[in-house]
DNA sequence: AATGCAGTGTGAACAGTGTTCACTTTAATG
DNA sequence: CATTAAAGTGAACACTGTTCACACTGCATT
């Protein structure tokens, strides 16, 4: 937003550059296979230049990580919009198979979101998934929110939130390492409905 | 079980004393900070030594996660026995316990397991999760079985046992990268318990 | 308009890494 | 005792992350 973001000196904006190869990159190959001297070498420029823009490797993995954020967000964000009429538990449902896609078809992003290479602090849900929500977990959070009754305690619909994030996530993880022999996918997706219509009809209790 | 596993030449048993250190060395700084040359230098050996014992780094990884699937299971095990005269519903909380503790106490561990640096195939849970199921797995199914009722089908207890699989794993996935402010462990355990009520109760329907 | 000056990029260097290769040592086996 | 395959060595290669003194660039100030 400062000078910085617009356009640089001589590269011409690297930075966002430089976010956008390595994210690439880490898209085939892993993040593993994600070094600063080859980054510096596909964008022609010295190894040392990008230590302008991030103090480190670890900082370069989190400012990706931050936009892995954002980008699992609007993920969950475009599910929900793309089912506008339907009831609490399908958008329940909707926000879920989101989230499985989402770690299906960015399985680094995914990755780099919940495991900081070293086990850093970690952003995870976008702030802290605790008691103001913000971020992907926002979502979430709403949903199971008016899928409660009116009468519901706070407490309890955070906590069910959680509970619903941690089996869609669970689901996720499984499903990234096949640790499933057959498709895990169709598997999830009933498993997915279960649930939500299991918390929907734990409420009236 | 050869003869390479009882006594070694010169050093005595490499490999098992590799990986001892590299457990004892993941332990504290990570997996990432595991090289193959600080471990050959512990060990007083060179560096090409290790190459005598495991293809790969890689490969050394692999059997140190092949040892921590065989922890998992020692513990979820010590977990069952711990409490002998329970119900069913009792037990399934105790399994899930003794994830989530095992996932806090070793968290290298649990974390090599679940995410072999590559993305490898990985045997997660001990050969594939999918039909007879091995490993820490199979106490899961076990005790899933034993909540069902007689009638329940197999592929229905099947799936009973992978969600419970990914709702645990999911919570100690988030509890480890603490996504929750204040102790998650405290919330989790009732989280625990609830969906082990949840599962008994959905089934008499 | 000339001059600073902070923001960017450079090149060389350092320490450390995974991995290979030809070589020597070792212990068991015929 | 001689052979042989396993086990360990040392040097090398191609990398890596990171730092440092330096050079360039364009904006702002005098």
């Amino acid at each position: 937003m400062t000078a910085t973001a617009r356009r640089a000196y001589h590269h011409g904006n690297l930075r966002t550059a430089a976010l956008d190869r390595a994210a690439q990159r880490a898209a085939d190959g892993g993040t593993g296979n994600l070094s600063l001297r080859a980054l510096a070498r596909d964008l022609a420029v010295s190894p040392a230049a990008l230590y302008r823009h991030f103090a480190d490797k670890d900082a370069l993995l989190a400012a990706l990580a931050e936009r892995a954020v954002a980008a699992l967000a609007a993920a969950l964000h475009a599910a929900l919009v793309a089912a506008p009429g339907a009831d609490a538990p399908a958008r329940l449902v909707a926000l879920g198979r989101g989230y499985l896609a989402f770690a299906r078809a960015h399985p680094d992003a995914f990755r780099i979101v919940f495991e900081l290479s070293h086990g850093a602090p970690v952003p995870s849900t976008n702030g802290h998934l605790g008691e103001r929500p913000a971020g992907p977990f926002a979502l979430l959070h709403d949903v199971v929110e008016a899928l409660a009754p009116p009468h519901a305690s706070a407490e309890r619909i955070q906590r069910a939130a959680l509970s619903a994030w941690a089996f869609v996530h669970g689901l996720a993880a499984l499903e990234r390492q096949r640790a499933w022999r057959g498709d895990l996918a169709t598997v999830a997706d009933d498993l997915l409905r279960d649930y939500a219509h299991a918390l929907a009809a734990s409420y009236p209790r």
